[in-house]
DNA sequence: AAAACTAACTAACGTTTGTTAGTTTTATAA
DNA sequence: TTATAAAACTAACAAACGTTAGTTAGTTTT
């Protein structure tokens, strides 16, 4: 007992230092795959942005997919944890959708780079994993498309085709990435409130 | 004269054989980019693809790279030529948005390898032909904001943000591609009809 | 003080990449 | 049938790729 305390202060260190570094190849590797794409990165390019060589990244990792997998399923699960939390909440089903959007415009504003490599680069994972992710992914659909469907059934939705406009709210919230600059001077607020204005509004007068 | 034409007719067989050879390459590429990317689709793969050893396809194409431009800019005119044509046409502004997007379905559904390229791998382009890219689509993008504008200063749209609305149509009009299999059972009209409702009117009931 | 561990290094591996050069086959015209 | 041009081939290139091996210096544990 009071020896694994100690142990633990003694190894502290190191295990943070190592913990951290690695944490710092992740993001590079995170902000050099949305640049060049997963294919279009290489382990030299990272190891650059890193401070060191690129065999040296290799006393931290197992190998460059390994970077791909832990952006991506680590995002899916913020993902899926936000969305279980809002299924919970005892509030309408367009309040319900909002919060989604809303959700999904911080996350892209707080962390552009992993959201874009999910976004793209999940095709460049393992067939094993992909399979996997696309699972998660179907899941996250499939429960989205439910606040909808149970919207209409509760009468606070048009009868729209659900498909279409899940993936029209999606849609409009994946290129966000693409598009959101913090210089174009809208807050994330605005941001999510004008989009969300849009798709339960509509543009028509 | 004489001499030219002639050779004109004599020479028609081949060069029609050449473009033709060419074209299948240039399509096969277009398949072969959306499903690994630009980067991830080596030449010998493409050869595979049009039943040739690699470097014979350097016989009709310069480099892989003309490829990706040929895909890119092709489609891009495409997509200016339509525009051009819409913003001729004496109809209301919903009317042109709902055009619009009706021809951006049609085009995927009609070209959905082309179209994932210019989405996905313009990133690839040499440099200065992806500044030519960028104008040409923020041109387009201007252009498609105008009418966003123009509908509200004459009061049939609501007063919404352009740039997010601009956005939002043409986001939801992007995935589309990802989106849209023939399987589903939804005909293009339906699908750009469906699209238009929830875009102009919103979900809320 | 010895032993073990950490984190970096250099060098090199075997592949794969886009592309070029030179040669052979195929198709067409005279 | 023969000359010619087109379109394919084989072989090879240099560069870049992810990764492994072996080593070194510095730190921590025994």
């Amino acid at each position: 007992m009071y020896r694994t305390i100690a142990m633990k202060r003694i190894l502290m260190p190191s295990v943070k230092t190592k913990i951290t570094k690695r944490a710092l190849i992740v993001s590079e590797a995170a902000k050099l795959f949305k640049e060049k794409g997963f294919g279009g990165a290489s382990m030299r390019d990272l190891a650059e942005k890193v401070g060191m060589e690129a065999a040296s990244i290799y006393h931290h990792i197992r190998s460059k997919e390994e970077l791909l997998e832990e952006i991506c399923f680590g995002l899916a699960k913020t993902y899926e944890t936000q969305l279980s939390e809002i299924e919970q909440q005892k509030i309408g089903y367009p309040e319900k959708i909002e919060a989604l959007i809303a959700f999904h415009v911080q996350l892209i504003i707080e962390d552009v780079n992993a959201v874009s490599v999910l976004n793209n680069d999940w095709k460049y994972l393992s067939s094993e994993k992909m399979i996997d992710f696309k699972t998660m992914r179907k899941d996250y659909e499939k429960r989205f498309a439910a606040l909808i469907s149970k919207g209409i059934e509760a009468g606070v939705f048009k009868n729209v085709n659900v498909s279409i406009a899940l993936f029209t709210i999606l849609s409009s919230l994946r290129w966000v990435e693409l598009w959101y600059k913090p210089t174009r001077g809208v807050t994330k607020e605005d941001l999510a409130k004008n989009i969300s204005a849009i798709l339960m509004n509509g543009v028509k007068a």
